[in-house]
DNA sequence: CGCAAGTTTGACGTACATCAAGTAGTGTGG
DNA sequence: CCACACTACTTGATGTACGTCAAACTTGCG
């Protein structure tokens, strides 16, 4: 395999940053903290906006806060040294980030596009876990969850067709899109392939492929509908009938 | 791609189980309970024993345990309905698996060679955290640990090469054996292939390759010798001088 | 509007998969 | 202890899914 000159440029201006939080953060951004667990993330979290494509931690930082999302996307991404770049995640409104309950993290964090994003201190949280059961509780869903998404990742990797990833990305992000079959695609596609382990052009080919078997239909290159959803889901579970 | 027809055969007898531990399990099977959070692990250890190719648990299984390798190995996977096969991960004496906190299994496991777990009841672990601030940390970082490795795997099932990922797996098995370059292979050809998304021909031959450029030594199919860490580091690394 | 960045499409190349023999190892029973 | 069978591994010849290179097209922002 020879370089893969499809880097991202990678600007590192944060917007503005480290005002309290003026709005309760827990549940996708909605207010009201109804819950001692809701409140208590609350008063610890600091509001953060980040441009596109800026950088909220870098691979080898510290791992000093935990974030979740309020608006816009975040991915997480190593590069290799020759330029190769592997996508671990996307993270939409309401998912949390950077848990890596480690010294450093692993992995850089970028936005997608224009981010809001609440940043928790992981001290904070581990103090509040030693007290109040519930958070201890939320930090181990969260991990495991994480694991558990992280270990599809890997199957699908490892095993699957070029059109049977597209299928998989495509169902994944419908489900966290509250099931809609309309999918608002905030990544470019050089990011779909980073995170299939595919090239651009290859993505592109699945999904022109899929548009004429209409399974989806295409509007813009980031408005998806999925049409045909018993067959996508064939496809991502590789029931291969290719 | 068409179906790949190498399953490893799966036979299902548990050759001996549910026995209260009779030696602390804590420290990779070593005595003297020494602080108490190896005594209350100790406490609710069950030992079983599992021959090759055993199952420990089934995907879909629920989650009711958390175990701990003793002696053998144990391979954690998931089989596509036409056969094709990914293995999450491997674990060695010492390792925690099972780790799932959802409600079910993920993957099955089963052991590579005759094996000897521990069994922790997840529902104890649970009790267990709400008191010990040790045992959450203790879940947390083991949680987190298996999360980094995941993505690690990740990176490299997207992104490297069929040599670098050779390079990369036998690194990492290095490391995970006290660092002696001296390494035992438990596992066939085929989980090797099955762990790196190969086939076991490119494993087969990745190997013969190594071996003719001399940065390892191989004597019998299970013992190998890595002998130019360096170039298998930057390998592993991708620092490509493909 | 006009340009630059992003996307699609086509022609061609290659790393790895597949198919097919052969060659160790490993355990079993005579 | 050796013959046998069986499984695991290796090696070679060939195929193909996806990568690479290149050019046209589309989109969206200044």
């Amino acid at each position: 395999m020879t370089a893969m000159l499809q880097i991202a440029p990678i600007a590192n201006d944060k917007i503005s940053a480290r005002t309290r939080a003026p709005w309760p953060v827990l549940e996708g951004g909605k207010s009201m903290p109804a819950d001692p667990l809701a409140a208590a993330l609350q008063s610890i979290g600091a509001v953060l906006k980040f441009k596109r494509n800026a950088a909220v931690f870098n691979e080898g930082d510290p791992a000093r806060h935990v974030y979740k999302v309020i608006s816009g996307a975040i991915r997480t991404c190593r590069v290799l040294m020759d330029g190769r770049r592997q996508i671990a995640d996307f993270y939409l409104p309401g998912d949390f980030f950077g848990l890596d309950w480690q010294s450093e993290h692993g992995f850089t964090a970028e936005a997608i596009a224009d981010a809001v994003v609440v940043s928790y201190p992981r001290s904070q949280l581990d103090l509040i876990a030693e007290t109040q059961i519930g958070m201890q509780r939320l930090l181990m869903s969260l991990l495991s969850k994480s694991l558990c998404a992280t270990q599809n990742h890997v199957v699908m990797l490892g095993r699957q067709t070029a059109q049977e990833r597209l299928a998989w990305f495509l169902l994944n992000l419908m489900e966290r899109s509250d099931d809609n079959a309309d999918l608002d695609l905030p990544m470019s596609r050089l990011d779909i392939a980073d995170y299939l382990g595919l090239t651009i052009e290859t993505v592109s080919r699945g999904i022109s492929q899929f548009k004429r078997q209409h399974l989806i239909d295409v509007c813009g290159a980031h408005k998806v509908t999925l049409k045909k959803l018993e067959a996508l889901e064939a496809l991502a579970n590789g029931e291969s009938e290719i």
